[in-house]
DNA sequence: CGGCATCCGGGAAGATACTG
DNA sequence: CAGTATCTTCCCGGATGCCG
């Protein structure tokens, strides 16, 4: 019950006005950017983030989602009833922070130690959709597919050389995958076979969309 | 004296497949994302390092360097004789690293609680003209500027609606400005009055370049 | 002086257990 | 399920000192 007073002094700064030092100083702490990954495709609950990110523990993300809530970048909102249950939304501005997470990724994919047989989630899987699709490849496809991850289901749409994915449901889609994302990343970036996961629907739309996707060329170390 | 396995095993992982999560392994370390930034305008010596980021200590700086290095997103370098001094560069591949520090300094310029008054770094200042640059404004404007901030001297050019910045004499530019980053950043993005800055050359070419900047409007906490 | 190792204090991260 | 409390481990930051 004794009153707290490390609100905001005491947060480690930079001491720098450039933007960027600013920018780690609001989503540069450990596991922040993450958090912020897992918002990125609608509001989520305090277990469903845990459940997305092993390894952060309780306290560390009830840290993060105070840190987060004081620098405006999330909000803690309460459903209506009869749900009432509390969840973090991204703010509109918090929202906008996703070229960083694309960027990052992109780059980082590249890396001689990427390592892409780690656990994925699924908002990581829709949202490596957005960055790595390639509109040139696509051309003038068009077309509507669902992904259901466990209890999860998203729908990805391409069309007019774009690629949109939301978390809806997966009704009247030209096909719908049942897998773990990492089945999924392993098909669309591994060129694993199609055969591993669970289709319904056109096998070629899926196999179309696949061809969207191409990870970049590993980098030297020059 | 005794021998320490602790090269890579034991940095904290996130145990993640999603490219974000490698890149924060990367980069995402306190004070690494600023190391970068700070060799994004040509290699740099231990010392201008420290300089440039007054309140990274010399242990975390070595550990960082280390850890850039054994990533391959630097090298370290010893320039020919006679000067013959060790130099840390970014790889190719980590000069391509720059949009993720744009884009996360752009995001963070919104943010409302952004302090422009703190210090400034020169590679910071040149580097917040590239991501802040607004080719709509500029047109077809043509021009050649000086910057000088103590020992170091950049030039920067804007043609054909694209700008770029390099650490180079200013010799035959239109205007050369002599002054703290701070005291730029005040004009550019402050609106502060010209007259702070010391200028050799061209006022009006000093004052259209000035006018191809502008801070996007702060965010609210929606 | 530049580059790095070493020691130390404080604080953040991580694991576990506990409470409403 | 949604956090809080506690404890341990490790990282960050400062100081010092060594060596070329």
């Amino acid at each position: 019950m004794k009153l707290e007073k490390i609100t905001e002094q005491s947060r480690r700064r930079y001491d720098d006005a450039c933007g960027t030092a600013h920018g780690l100083e609001l989503i540069g702490e450990r596991w922040a950017m993450l958090i912020v990954r897992e918002l990125m495709l609608g509001p989520r609950r305090f277990g469903d983030l845990r459940a997305s990110l092993p390894g952060l523990s309780a306290n560390v993300l009830t840290q993060r989602l105070e840190g987060l809530e004081a620098a405006g970048v999330t909000v803690r909102r309460k459903l209506p009833p009869p749900a009432s249950v509390q969840v973090y939304d991204l703010t509109d501005w918090g929202r906008e922070a996703e070229p960083i997470i694309s960027a990052l990724g992109r780059w980082a994919a590249r890396s001689p130690d990427h390592d892409p047989t780690l656990p994925l989630s699924p908002v990581s899987m829709m949202l490596s959709f957005r960055t790595m699709f390639d509109a040139g490849k696509a051309g003038d496809a068009r077309m509507r597919l669902g992904f259901r991850f466990g209890a999860e289901t998203f729908v990805v749409e391409v069309a007019d050389g774009a690629l949109t994915a939301r978390r809806e449901e997966t009704d009247g889609v030209d096909v719908v995958v049942t897998a773990e994302p990492e089945a999924v990343a392993a098909v669309v970036y591994g060129g694993a076979p199609v055969e591993t996961l669970s289709l319904t629907g056109s096998r070629a739309v899926f196999e179309r969309f696949a061809s969207f996707f191409e990870l970049p060329p590993k980098a030297a170390r020059v």
